[in-house]
RNA sequence: CGGGGUGUAGCGCAGCUGGUAGCGCACCUGUUUUGGGAACAGGGGGUCGGAGGUUCGAGCCCUCUCACCCCGACCA
């Protein structure tokens, strides 16, 4: 490619909402485009690296008996209603109407679709196992997008499913499939780790993320340091520790109530302290004194959960746990409807079901709201004083918390990008759209599914995030928008010009992904603009080295340069492939 | 959706107490430059996000509205 006839639109500022690595350098190297909040134009130099992406995990599909297809973008309600998820669904799901006011949505995943489609095309366990795949955009209405193609509304998916005829058949799919992400993600040249995951809207029994390591990542990411385990924050089990009753912590409690549990309820007034470390700050007491009452809106209605007050509460954990389709903090109109006051709210006389994490169970004498504003209660009780549901691991893990794998194994936490992520669904939608076949006793079985996605456009950012330094993008060669760029230093001498082209042409022919900058602009904005955009080798040929008939050949991330002499120019292909 | 914020040239920004809409980069023309984002001279480009209002006069004040960004809950 000759830049002169390209479409090189970098920038030497970054638009100022731009707030990450990889959207600031995206733009600025001209990979993309906002046109809407989350829609992006990908440019040429961006959709290469997007293609190259494509093509390793179309290859890595193909490799592994996955069946290449395309769906369709806009799909039709009936098919959702029949899996129950135009119901469910919510917001994120983009809704709209043709001309006869029939019902569609652009579609955020394809369970529904490809359920239906092999539903009508396989009859027999005799065609099975299957698995089919298509690359394609998505569409979901993200309440929040953000960091450029990182979180975008309109996104392009590698989305797989496979189809079974057991559960033992398609555990066999799925670990398939996560060999084929393994490689994808290592060809893509990516620190990643396979973490276990919470399976979320998409529904099934287990399921794994492929997490790129990256301090911006907006997953946390739990790891021990004596096993191989390895999950998202929202699903690490805690593993329930006494001892914390008897800390330093927990002792700590001026002001507060004392360790026996039939020391009266004593009301205080604390003004507008809502927050637990205010409270504690207040109080002069340990925030592990403090139990908050926290208000979920469920599919079930309203609940309380109890959480220490220096733990979170995960909602994922709760969702499972209480086997929910739906769960949310409540809002605050919500919460008026309960007869407290939001910052105040206190598990007595609360009129609904009331749920408790571990840490909560040997508790006594602690401090909770009032649901009265400006008021909390202290040497609150359970069971003296209200009753709790039930008791269940229901807080993130932190870091420090005992691994399940040994009680001196600790759990560290780190930041990810959730690039991929693999489900075993069993039948819930065969099950829920009546999609089978005839197995070999003749009997009609559902299909045993797996699905298995890869954000694409993520991908890229992920791995701009991941690679990048002060001069800019810096990609693995498997990525790189081009492999190897020929600068030539001098726009005018005609010598440079055309050795310049000859090289160009030389290493071209060789199979080398290559772009010739030829544009008439002085060496110092293409050496920069090299950089920026990534190209992970430079070959600069100028009026300086062909005096002394060599060409330069400079290394993007080592910044190793070599003087390699004209008529040795196979000496290219030996660095390049180092 | 809740909270916070921003909309002025393609990008980054300034614009005071209401009084002729500006700067840097980018772009166009010319000359000189030419190994790390060149210099000089000249030039083009704006419904000041939109609508309404107050005023002799609005980028600035008021009302409404739209878009976008940031923090939270969701996800590839």
């Amino acid at each position: 490619m000759k830049l002169s006839k390209y479409l090189v639109a970098t920038l030497k500022e970054a638009p100022n909402d731009a707030e990450t690595q990889s959207h600031k350098l995206m733009i600025r190297a001209g990979m993309i485009r906002k046109v809407a909040a989350g829609i992006y134009n990908f440019m040429p130099l961006g959709l290469r690296v997007f293609r190259k992406v494509e093509k390793i995990i179309r290859e890595e599909m193909n490799n592994s008996d996955a069946i290449e297809v395309m769906m369709p973008f806009v799909t039709p309600a009936d098919l959702w209603i029949k899996s129950g998820r135009w119901d469910i669904y919510g917001k994120e799901l983009l809704r709209l109407k043709d001309r006869a006011d029939r019902d569609f949505c652009l579609g955020p995943t394809h369970e529904e679709v490809v359920t239906d489609l092999v539903d009508r095309e396989v009859k027999s366990y005799k065609n099975l196992p299957l698995n089919i795949y298509q690359i394609q955009p998505k569409f979901r209405d993200e309440i929040r997008p953000r960091f450029g193609v990182m979180r975008a509304r309109e996104f392009v998916m590698k989305d797989a499913y496979s189809f079974d005829v057991d559960e033992k058949a398609a555990d066999e799919s799925y670990s398939k499939m996560f060999n084929a992400y393994q490689n994808i993600f290592k060809r893509c040249g990516l620190e990643f780790r396979a973490v276990e995951a919470d399976s979320g809207n998409i529904g099934g029994s287990s399921s794994h993320e492929f997490m790129v390591i990256a301090d911006t990542g907006e997953d946390t990411i739990m790891v021990c340091d004596k096993c191989d385990f390895a999950a998202n924050v929202e699903t690490t089990p805690v593993i329930f520790q006494e001892e914390d009753l008897k800390s330093e912590n927990h002792k700590k409690n001026a002001g507060a109530g004392k360790e026996t549990p039939e020391i009266k309820i004593e009301k205080i007034s604390t003004p507008s302290i809502t927050s637990v470390k205010d409270l504690a700050n207040f109080l002069g007491i340990a925030e592990q004194r403090i139990v908050k009452t926290m208000i979920v809106s469920t599919d079930q209605g309203l609940e309380a959960v109890l959480i220490r007050g220096d733990h979170e509460i995960s909602l994922t954990k709760y969702k499972k746990e209480r086997n929910l389709e739906f769960v949310e903090l409540a809002n605050d109109k919500e919460i008026d409807e309960l007869k407290t006051a939001k910052g105040f709210t206190g598990p007595i006389d609360l009129e609904v079901k009331i749920f408790a994490d571990n840490a909560i169970k040997n508790l006594v004498s602690y401090v909770a709201g009032s649901n009265e504003k400006d008021f909390h209660l202290l040497n609150v009780n359970h069971n003296k004083d209200f009753k709790i549901n039930k008791f269940f691991d229901v807080r993130e893990a932190m870091e420090g918390d005992r691994c399940r794998c040994s009680v001196d194994a600790l759990l560290s936490s780190t930041k990810g990008i959730e690039v991929g992520h693999v489900f075993k669904l069993g039948t819930k939608y065969s099950e829920a759209m009546k999609a089978g076949f005839t197995d070999a006793s003749g009997k009609n079985q559902n299909f045993f599914m797996g699905c298995y996605g890869i954000g694409v456009g993520r991908v890229v950012a992920a791995a701009i995030e991941q690679n990048n330094d002060e001069k800019g993008i810096s990609l693995p060669l498997s990525i790189a928008p081009f492999e190897a760029i020929v600068i030539q230093a001098d726009k005018k001498n005609e010598e440079v010009l055309r050795v310049s082209e000859e090289i160009y042409n030389f290493i071209k022919n060789k199979g080398i992904d290559v772009a010739l900058d030829d544009r008439p602009e002085s060496p110092g904005i293409k050496f920069k603009d090299a950089e920026l955009i990534g190209i992970p080798y430079q070959i600069v040929i100028g009026p300086k080295s062909l005096a002394k008939d060599v060409i330069e050949f400079k290394n993007r991330r080592t910044n190793i340069k070599e003087e390699i002499p004209i008529d040795n120019l196979n000496k290219l292909f030996e660095l390049i492939n180092e």
